[in-house]
DNA sequence: ACCCTAGCGAGGTCTAGCCCAGTTGGAAGG
DNA sequence: CCTTCCAACTGGGCTAGACCTCGCTAGGGT
């Protein structure tokens, strides 16, 4: 079982290759215009179609892409625009004026579970970090972050000081994040939870977790609970060109 | 290759067989249970597995069943993960496989206090179409939907029958959104909503807040009360090139 | 009684083709 | 000059295998 030298996530994963590298041409490429064409990509990418039928069905699935038969492949109007974008919580308290603020609440090595393996790409029982914050926004609590780091991406990160910006650790490490996903949902502040962002149990909450993507690497998973009576997500949407 | 016994109709699209087939086996399994594996759906269906895979891919995106690696395909808690664009509830439902379906709870000629006069541009005292509706997939309550109109813009509205669609209705009067913004906040149920959505006093809920333009008009605003238990929201993120 | 390992079956990825149905643009013919 | 038609694309669907890793379990050895 021992790694041969390759990350896992490069093994034989072809088809996010060629995603990659499709997703960083159409990033700012015009709504409307082409993307390469499948055979296209074959081609120049020396891989089977299917494969390259694979990449692309994931970022048709994101939006990102539109497929027409007989015509081609073409970028969509942007389902996101200004506000909903990969940024942190300090570039976000910024951008609201307000000063962003954070007490470490916990900081410690663990081992990946099934889930955050998953979710990191890594194996299960391979060293994680978990960071743990309380965040402020003009010295109010609005969220408490965790998050989780593959060790094996970021060996020093629990020797060295513990960073200001996680952002600033990542474009060091030239692993800026290009994109990811977030998933929202309602809940209600756990005892705990309640304490540390003084609420009271059961109040309202609104947690968002995130993962997040340099090139087709798994990054950070970071999950975070927001107090409901101080943040409010904003999201613009555009219509989908082949729902009008 | 001619294997006959179905309709010409259907030909070519054997994976779509498979998955209705897989599909009327999962709608009233319980969230868990194991689906058929793909090699035994080979088999069954005497089809390439990459056919079948692309059939039990669909029903992965629409959230019914969910791949374990080593383990098998399994059915999902009916959790709706949908993902954020501007569409209507109606589209979201469908793309997602479930039916819906609405109850109207109220349907009345309010007028605009300063809040609603702000988001739809008219002035305060305006008339405003204010109709309450329960949303419902495959029956199951998933939220409360109020939706706001400027009388002014729709002045039949109270007079005809009420829409199937709100989005007809918007592409009849060529008002077809094209783009909006979302506020997305937790809170609890109150005991209103609550007994409308069957969910105890107190559960947590996601308020959507939607205002939806028709290029520089505002066209609706719609406030939406989802159940968390049954509803996240999937936000795909990208981070822009001048942040890099 | 314990642990380790081999094997089996699950999904994940990939290949190198095949034919089909739409779209399109240019060449041939009226 | 205009129309018609076809060849060269596009994506859509499909085949029949291949090899990989992961999760579990039944046996076997200690």
């Amino acid at each position: 079982m021992a790694e041969n030298g390759i990350p896992a996530a490069q093994r034989g994963r072809k088809h996010l290759l060629v995603r990659e590298y499709v997703r960083s041409l159409i990033v700012d490429a015009e709504p409307g215009s082409p993307a390469p064409s499948e055979r296209d990509l074959v081609e120049q990418f020396g891989v089977a179609r299917m494969t390259v039928r694979h990449a692309l069905d994931g970022l048709v699935a994101q939006g990102l892409l539109e497929r027409i038969p007989g015509r081609g492949t073409f970028v969509t109007k942007p389902l996101i625009d200004m506000q909903m974008r990969l940024s942190s919580f300090s570039e976000e308290m910024e951008r609201r004026g307000k000063v962003p603020e954070s007490k470490t609440l916990l900081a410690r090595r663990e081992t990946a579970g099934p889930g955050l393996a998953r979710a990191l790409e890594t194996e299960v029982g391979s060293p994680i970090v978990h960071w743990e914050r309380l965040r402020l926004a003009d010295s109010q609590p609005i969220a408490i972050q965790h998050v989780y780091l593959s060790l094996d991406t970021f060996p020093r990160f629990l020797d060295d000081a513990l960073p200001s910006s996680l952002y600033y650790l990542f474009a060091d490490r030239d692993l800026m994040p290009t994109w990811g996903e977030d998933s929202v949902v309602a809940a209600v502040a756990t005892e705990e939870e309640a304490e540390s962002l003084e609420l009271e149990p059961g109040a309202p909450v609104l947690h968002i977790s995130r993962r997040s993507f340099c090139r087709e690497v798994a990054v950070e998973v970071t999950r975070s609970i927001y107090r409901a009576d101080r943040y409010t997500l904003w999201v613009p949407v555009l219509r989908p060109e082949h729902l009008r």
